[in-house]
DNA sequence: ACGCTCACG
DNA sequence: GACGTACGTGAGCGTA
């Protein structure tokens, strides 16, 4: 044999990758799929180009394979058919549409560059056990990377398994757990139980478990059947005996042959980067948009135009359009309308957009709805584009010509609410409350930002413009070309209709692309549970509450806000007394130069800017010093935060028609799942002081209503308990005892009773400090303790819930090997950063190490706000706000306690049946008529 | 537009 | 042995 490539030995790593797996897996896991050009199905052969991808880009360590192979099967009849003729008798022929994709996937893997292999009369088991053998024998490893258990019998002396499906590596101990013997005694079991996949006979009435449990008394199959008289039950006895010919059969089908003849030679397989030419060739030959994009910024090389040429019958057969590049109906007569209407009924699906005169959907008025129902076919609806570019006045007189509002919403409405039709939009919340408002209450519906969330949590943002550009290639045309920006900006309104028109209709037509493109993503990308369970119910359930909005008492905040001007003028006297000269307090510059360059006291210098820091850790530092400058600075500043940004800025939020604040949730804002709340940010009123708490006193009930709040105590040290398997915190929580007492108690060896205050509250920081990725340093600036201190506490804390360790060690590792880690729910959280070195590697560490936690907290309460308005139904309250492990809720006078029982009751089972938590959720729950008293 | 500071869980 | 550090957010202000 003569070969290029050399040869194959030691150190050496072999991957055999089974290819006929890949496409069965990518094929169930994907919708149907066809080329846009010529309707040939292709959802198998993207499937599959999309795991290859994944397995070539995945970085392994010291596992990477130097040598590759994917083996195929091939049909027709092998050697196994002459020694039993039903053997795979009962399998069903492949589904029509995956036919023709068979030698697609062929190609696909020579374009990924990678040998593929095939061998008429042989199946790729075969092989696959053939190549195994020969690189065993040549001193190398060798990885299967297939779940088929068929090939399990190849596993050990330096061959293992990789399930591609779980990520999971499977060896001997795998192996020894599902057939109950050893990889060499694999086959024995199989000769037993048979399989009806491949209709494998076996002994009848003989599963696994028995045959395991006779290969174990008798050694191995021969001496079994030889002593087959031996078996006390009878049954069994006769089984044995009556179908020992038929068990000799069996074994031979199963037994997977070393011998096939090969006409290349290991060290061929050698890997190769993929040829960036031939490899995007193919995939855009195949008109995948994502991937070729995806590869080809990979590859640094750039992408070719992808694309689909146009269908071959039809008589004029248009060019397929680019996004936009057809022109888009402007809809402004009555039968165009209903001609879109017909078309939506038929697609069974439509993107929808809406314009308005204001981001804030509470008072946004309906400007104009884009449609979109394929690529190339979208339009767009003005209603109400008023005079007014370059008319300084602006009569306000709506521009002729465009379809009445009402009538245009009263056609779509049955649209809009047929449960038939998918409504698909990106960050449909906004478009679903501006709906609302009309009386349409958009069903079913389906997000493009919450797509990409599940799937890309991490990796970067979901914004449209941000998804076009990455994942179709394309420039949205930016609004400010449209309304222009600062301040000569003007209302969506006042646009041009035929300047507004490609704007609108491109965004909806770009949306139904995402659509196309994330959806079957999901599947593949094992997020499908989390959109459709975490992501996609709660955004009816959040426009219901930021509708509803929360009471504010704007006579309250006032009051409060003259106090804290004249507190603010009197701390402002003294500063400038105590400086001896006058200085804008509320500028860090400036007081860190009065500070330590005027004063002299010490402190450092920041990184970036050089800029003194001035922040309340200095300030109190330098005030524990005895300075009253820092600490009449503190004091102005604690002032000064509570009035701009709480007792002045809240007041401007309140809806002149509701008289109610309407803050606006983002469900894909935050990277662990957390929702944020803008516009105003309700999460985030003050709690912690006594004059900050006064500020939820302005946040009222109805009259005649009560406030009621419930948050989960602990949530998240309780996810820890049970994710990290820590025995001893989880009896602390099941026994209901002071969490962070016990903590103390056991590391201190204190009782709980009578404990030292001071004990208590370190053992709390670290209790908090596990779930942030604990320091020594930020411990220690944490309790204002030194270094070594902390540290010991630290080590003491591990050396004594060991488990916690071992969590941390784990969640990193399977960070930097699958790139992201999952949340107890399946939510996915992507990790970029986690193999980076230097400085950011420890952040990126650390954020890995709280993303499940704290994601599978958001993921409970998710979970608890999504069965709320059906738990809470016949009951005469509403929820209004979440803040990351409470709900605000408004309920009438007298019905409070009902409520708080049913509530609780959602919310501490809001984990199952999902997950069985091995610690009680609990509840805690508070009524008042304001939000100081509720809490 | 960006950094600093600080409010929350 | 040194590096730099708690996790996740949003808003208002000063500065460039």
């Amino acid at each position: 044999m003569t070969s290029d490539a050399p040869a194959f030995g030691k150190g050496c790593h072999l991957h055999l990758i089974d290819g006929s797996a890949f496409i069965f897996r990518a094929y169930h896991a994907l919708p149907p799929l066809t080329r846009k050009s010529d309707g040939l199905p292709v959802g198998a052969v993207a499937g599959f180009c999309n795991m290859l991808w994944k397995y070539v880009t995945d970085e392994r360590g010291h596992d990477a394979p130097t040598h590759a192979a994917v083996i195929f099967d091939h049909s027709g009849q092998t050697f196994r058919n002459e020694i039993y003729d039903l053997y795979k008798a009962n399998r069903p022929e492949p589904p029509e549409d995956l036919r023709p994709q068979f030698p697609l996937t062929r190609e696909a893997t020579r374009a990924f560059n990678i040998a593929c292999i095939e061998i008429e009369g042989y199946e790729a088991d075969d092989i696959i056990a053939t190549l195994a053998c020969r690189a065993r024998e040549a001193g190398g490893a060798v990885t299967i990377v297939s779940s088929d258990k068929d090939l399990m019998q190849l596993v050990g002396n330096g061959v293992d398994m990789l399930d591609p499906i779980k990520g999971k590596m499977i060896g001997p101990d795998e192996v020894r757990e599902k057939f109950g013997v050893g990889p060499e005694r694999v086959v024995d079991v199989q000769a037993l139980a048979g399989d009806s996949v491949d209709n494998v006979p076996g002994a009848p009435g003989i599963g696994i478990k028995t045959a395991a449990q006779l290969i174990n008394d008798y050694g191995d199959l021969e001496t079994l059947l030889s002593r087959a008289e031996e078996i006390k039950q009878p049954k069994r006895r006769q089984t044995l005996i009556e179908n020992a010919e038929l068990i000799r059969v069996s074994r031979r089908l199963v037994q997977l042959d070393c011998e096939t003849p090969l006409d290349f030679t290991l060290g061929s397989l050698e890997m190769r980067d993929p040829e960036p030419e031939v490899l995007l060739g193919f995939l855009a030959e195949m008109e995948f948009r994502t991937l070729t994009a995806r590869v080809a910024e990979k590859l640094g090389a750039e992408a070719p135009a992808v694309v689909s040429a146009p269908p071959s019958e039809g008589p004029t057969a248009p060019e397929q359009p680019g996004i936009g590049a057809a022109g888009h109906d402007c809809v402004t007569d009555q039968a165009l309308l209903d001609r879109w209407i017909a078309e939506i009924r038929e697609a069974g699906h439509v993107a929808i957009d809406t314009e308005t005169t204001s981001l804030d959907e509470m008072q946004a008025e309906l400007v104009g709805i884009s449609l979109s129902v394929a690529p190339g076919r979208a339009c767009y609806i003005p209603v109400g584009h008023v005079q007014g570019e370059g008319d300084l006045f602006g009569s306000g007189a709506l521009v002729e010509g465009q379809l009445g509002l009402d009538a245009v919403l009263a056609a779509l409405k049955p649209v809009l609410e047929d449960l038939a039709i998918l409504k698909i939009g990106q960050n449909l919340k906004y478009d679903y409350k501006i709906l609302a408002r009309h009386g349409i209450r958009m069903a079913p519906i389906a997000d493009t930002m919450l797509m990409s969330y599940a799937l890309h949590a991490g990796i970067h943002n979901h914004g449209m413009d941000e998804l076009a550009e990455r994942y179709l290639g394309h420039r949205c045309i930016p609004i400010k070309d449209l309304i222009g920006s600062g301040k000569s900006q003007i209302g969506f309104a006042q646009v041009a209709i035929d300047k507004a028109t490609p704007y609108a209709a491109e965004d909806a037509e770009v949306t139904l692309r995402l659509w196309q493109n994330f959806a079957p993503m999901l599947p593949s990308e094992q997020v499908t549970t989390v959109y459709e369970t975490l992501e996609r119910p709660l955004v009816p359930v959040l426009a219901d509450m930021e509708m509803a909005g929360i009471r504010v008492d704007g006579d309250v905040l006032k009051r409060m806000s003259n106090v804290f001007a004249q507190k603010m003028a009197g701390l402002e006297d003294e500063i400038h007394e105590l400086a001896g000269e006058k200085f804008n307090v509320g500028s860090p510059k400036q007081l860190g130069e009065i500070l330590f360059d005027r004063m002299g006291l010490s402190g450092g210098k920041t990184g970036k800017t050089g800029a003194y820091s001035t922040s309340a850790d200095v300030l109190e530092d330098l005030a524990a010093e005895g300075h009253d400058l820092p600490a009449r600075v503190l004091d102005w500043r604690q002032m000064s935060k509570l009035k701009s940004t709480y007792t002045d800025a809240l007041p401007t939020y309140v809806n002149p028609e509701t008289g109610r604040v309407h803050t606006s949730y983002s469900i894909a804002g935050a990277q662990t799942g957390r929702l944020a709340s803008t516009d105003p940010n309700l999460q985030n009123i003050p709690v912690r002081t006594e004059e900050g708490r006064r500020i939820r006193e302005a946040f009222v009930a109805t009259p005649g209503h009560r406030l009621v709040s419930l948050d989960y105590s602990q949530i998240e040290l309780r996810i820890l308990a049970h994710v990290a398997d820590i025995p001893a915190l989880k009896q602390a929580f099941r026994d209901g005892i002071d969490i962070h007492a016990m903590t103390a108690s056991q590391m201190f060896g204190v009782p709980v009773e009578g404990m030292d205050p001071m004990i208590r509250r370190r053992a709390k920081a670290i209790n908090f400090g596990v779930i942030y990725g604990i320091s020594g340093f930020g411990l220690s600036r944490n309790l204002r303790i030194p270094r070594a201190e902390a540290q010991a506490f630290i080590d003491t804390y591990f050396e004594r819930f060991p488990e916690i360790r071992a969590y941390m060690d784990q969640t990193v590792a399977g960070a930097k090997e699958d790139g992201f880690v999952r949340t107890l729910f399946g939510r996915r959280i992507n990790t970029p950063g986690i193999n980076q070195s230097g400085p950011a590697a420890g952040g990126a560490r650390r954020a890995a190490i709280n993303a499940p936690i704290q994601g599978a907290a958001a993921d409970i309460i998710r979970r608890a706000m999504i069965r709320m308005p059906a738990a809470i139904r016949d009951l005469p309250a509403r929820m209004l706000l979440q803040v990351h492990d409470e709900l605000v809720f408004e309920v009438e006078e007298g019905a409070a306690d009902d409520l708080i029982a049913v509530a609780r009751q959602v919310m501490e089972n809001a984990a199952e049946p999902a997950v069985k938590l091995s610690v009680p959720l609990v509840v805690d729950a508070g009524i008042g008529g304001n939000w100081a008293e509720a809490h």
